[in-house]
DNA sequence: GGCGAACCGTACCGTACGGTACGCATCCGT
DNA sequence: ACGGATGCGTACCGTACGGTACGGTTCGCC
């Protein structure tokens, strides 16, 4: 029956079979406990009971493992498309409530700040990278493709919703989105990834949600949606 | 006659000397141009011109030598006080601005974002560095103390000064810089830190600046400080 | 002029990690 | 039942880096 689950699972999830993905989450975990550092073939290969061979033969080389468990884990997140039909101004309001907390538990979460620190450890300023070393900002790009750009979404639909249905007012929603985006998350996501306990700043995340919303609104409600 | 200027700069900042400065100098070259694998203790000693021998002598060791590089340049930044008498509602719309305006720019400068790369990069989530290893969080506690904290408190001063002149009505100060710091930035520095070209952004910092004092005009201010 | 401190350049050591090769078990298809 | 593939465990290699030690040189000071 293995190969039929295999190749099943290889289809649903960005072309690796089940032990792959189980390696990946023993990579991760590693990661989130340990730091980039803490990510050592002979690590993984021992937490995953797994031998180097096969990771190499899977991931062709540490770069490889590092970049397929930014996939792996992005690939888990899944949008939850919000029904934009028949939005009324309190529908709204809940709907970019909703958003907000997820969007900071999103980021608050242990694998995203590890993801994010590790694809900002491998960043580098200069177009460095001479020769064959061509994942200079891959990492950053694959993170930024597939966590920011799909969260981003779910909220400019949102948004142009909201329009559609004469809540909000603006231009341009790609920029509406990015102050909702300040509004909510401000510096808390570089203190998280710059060791903040985020277990300090998760208490206020309703209060800030909550503020943000309002603010918002606003900014680019209309009419009876502007109040506090 | 050296001991005398060296002693007047070692009191001057930090407690190096001139020539540890130099080399810190090189450190933070190297950093910016490779990141961090490319701070290599050979590699420092070969750029500064000096061996690795003062380097271990100076700064300990290769940790002591990042933590220095990172109070070297926070102690670069001169924070221009803001003289707060007689603020009119232009005059604070400047100031607002001016201040947006040195902040992405700071953020956006090359060896902020390299430092912030470091110090992300050596912060571990769990209470990890068992036994002796404690620079765990201590770089992002640097740089959020001296970098952050001190550009704040400029911000907040300021916002201050606007209330105290009936021109802003807030409660807590703190909150709304952070509402400014999320109008402002949004996620542009998270962008930048994972490699997103800063020039790019740079183009767009202006307006940035000129929309997000506007907004929290019409968020914080009174009357007709709210207009667009 | 000679002494000592600071320092440079280099050589050296131990270790840890990325990457490769080999031997053996397991399991699948024929 | 057999052959081949897959993969585990381990041993191995080369390198690169952190950290230390040593010889030689400059320079201030007695």
């Amino acid at each position: 029956m293995q190969i039929v689950d295999e190749s099943a699972a290889r289809a649903e999830r960005g072309g690796s079979t089940e032990r792959q993905n189980a390696v990946l989450e023993s990579a991760l975990k590693l990661l989130v406990d340990g730091g980039e550092k803490a990510v050592t073939t002979a690590g993984v290969a021992r937490a995953a009971n797994c031998s180097k061979e096969s990771l190499y033969k899977w991931f062709g080389d540490r770069d490889g493992l590092l970049s397929a468990m930014i996939s792996y884990q992005a690939g888990k997140v899944r949008t939850v498309e919000v029904r934009a039909e028949t939005l009324t101004a309190e529908g709204l309001r809940k709907h970019l409530s909703a958003f907000a907390l997820d969007l900071l538990d999103v980021l608050s979460g242990e694998v995203s700040l590890a993801l994010n620190r590790l694809a900002i450890g491998q960043t580098v300023g200069k177009a460095a990278g001479r020769g064959g070393r061509g994942s200079g900002p891959m990492l950053g790009r694959l993170l930024e493709e597939r966590g920011r750009r799909q969260i981003g979404r779910r909220a400019t639909t949102l948004l142009e919703a909201g329009r559609a249905a004469g809540l909000l007012s603006f231009d341009d929603a790609d920029e509406a989105y990015g102050t909702l985006y300040g509004l909510i998350v401000t510096d808390a996501h570089l203190r998280m990834l710059l060791g903040f306990d985020p277990a300090t700043l998760k208490k206020e995340f309703a209060g800030r949600a909550e503020r943000a919303v309002a603010s918002f609104l606003t900014l680019y409600g209309v009419g009876a949606m502007a109040d506090a």
